[in-house]
DNA sequence: CAGTGGTCTAGACCACCCG
DNA sequence: GGGTGGTCTAGACCACTGG
């Protein structure tokens, strides 16, 4: 085992070392990673010891188990997070994914509010873009999306058709980064006049803002959104305990 | 052991017997179990599977472990939930326990939506109130709160200052009820006239709408509750992996 | 059937808390 | 110092998956 702090644990640094192959892509997302009998002989522990250290990466929703089969990267797929918080569905009364029209996408220089949510590192360049989301005709959704041009220069030479209605599977395939985790922050305002004309809303009616930073495995920030909907559709469920 | 499924594994047979023992207050809230070496020689197993048992338990939140200290009966206290969802302070900043003020206590015939909500079985009786919650004499949040009478008759008795501004302490030192977990939905609605004179909001003004079962630590329902506060002091924030 | 993860054991030793 | 939970071992055996 390489570099690892040696006051942890031996599990701890264990799951470090895994943590680190997983933000290397040695170890792919979809992928196996090697047999837990291996993993012990590698290193020289008892299997226990790297089944700790599997625990808490699963813990972390870095891996996923499944018996009979392997241990997995676990692609985290919360694209489906609008049904977290709008009960969105066609007329049919069926969940579909919304179709993205992206209305605009630009380089500019990183506005302050951009460069605090990605922590990014004085002047530098960001990808900005806006999105409307709709079913079936109804727009659903606006969203303001910020990426740091640095990691997504290739973006930007895409085709609408290449990006297509999710964003993160393109991010994966044409720019290399991996959305492992996220944060996010919901508030209600009265829409504005841009928002309003987009949502085909009232000046003024309710809506719900819900701010995401996403982040890598590596836990870097790589996307910062604002998506706007409205209040009557929302819908939120927890489980507290 | 006893009488419990044996087509689980010896962990998950173990984990229901302390569950029962938490149900049934065998293990009382706040109190500390049996150490996990007693434990392995009282059931004759393996200490091992003792602590992959309690895991279980810890990880849904039944019991909480102290290095050093011993192993404890969770007492669930998310009756600062209010601060989860909301930005309520006072003026100087400050996190506070509203005052709550009883606008009412009555005993009545369940309506049918309590009915569901309890899962009550036919016609029975329940204790309805509405309180007021303030802090700093402004009016934050006005809640209906519905108890099944078969379980909290003595509540009917006590004194405005024996309740006191959080129920949950009360429904257990009084009632012997102890909530161990909720499940809450939260939606957006416009204020109602009754509410908006309570609130002093204008009639319409956008308010979130939480509503709240909570259960036993046997999985029944206690309480019921419709909380509403202004949707313009409406915060929250989840991390998603 | 071979290969994977899951369960369970019996015990040694460590880390921490508190009187 | 005595008691608690936490780590780690070495190995046996079970349960499930997929070719």
């Amino acid at each position: 085992m390489i570099a690892n702090d040696p006051r942890l644990v031996r599990y701890q640094q264990l799951r470090d070392e895994f943590a680190l192959k997983i933000a290397n892509q040695d170890w792919r997302p979809g992928e196996a990673i090697p047999a837990q009998d291996d993993l012990a002989k590698t290193y020289g522990l008892a299997i226990g010891t790297v089944r700790k250290a599997i625990d808490v990466l699963v813990a972390e929703g870095m891996l996923e188990r499944f018996q009979g089969r392997g241990t997995f990267v676990r692609r985290a797929k919360f694209d489906g997070s609008l049904f977290r918080f709008f009960r969105f569905q066609t007329r049919s009364g069926e969940r579909k994914i919304p179709t993205s029209h992206i209305l605009n996408r630009e380089t500019v220089e990183a506005p302050p509010s951009v460069i605090a949510a990605l922590r990014l590192k004085g002047r530098v360049k960001v990808i900005h873009m806006s999105r409307l989301r709709v079913i079936e005709e109804e727009p659903l959704l606006v969203e303001d999306i910020w990426l740091p041009y640095e990691k997504f220069a290739n973006f930007m030479s895409l085709s609408i058709e290449q990006i297509g209605d999710l964003l993160y599977p393109a991010y994966e395939e044409h720019c290399g980064q991996v959305v492992a985790s996220a944060s996010e922050t919901l508030t209600v305002e009265g829409v504005n006049h841009a928002d309003a004309k987009q949502l085909r809303l009232r000046l003024g009616t309710p809506i719900v803002v819900i701010e995401r930073v996403a982040f890598g495995y590596d836990q870097e920030p790589l996307e910062w959104r604002c998506s706007r909907g409205p209040a009557n559709h929302f819908y939120y469920h927890v489980d507290i305990r």
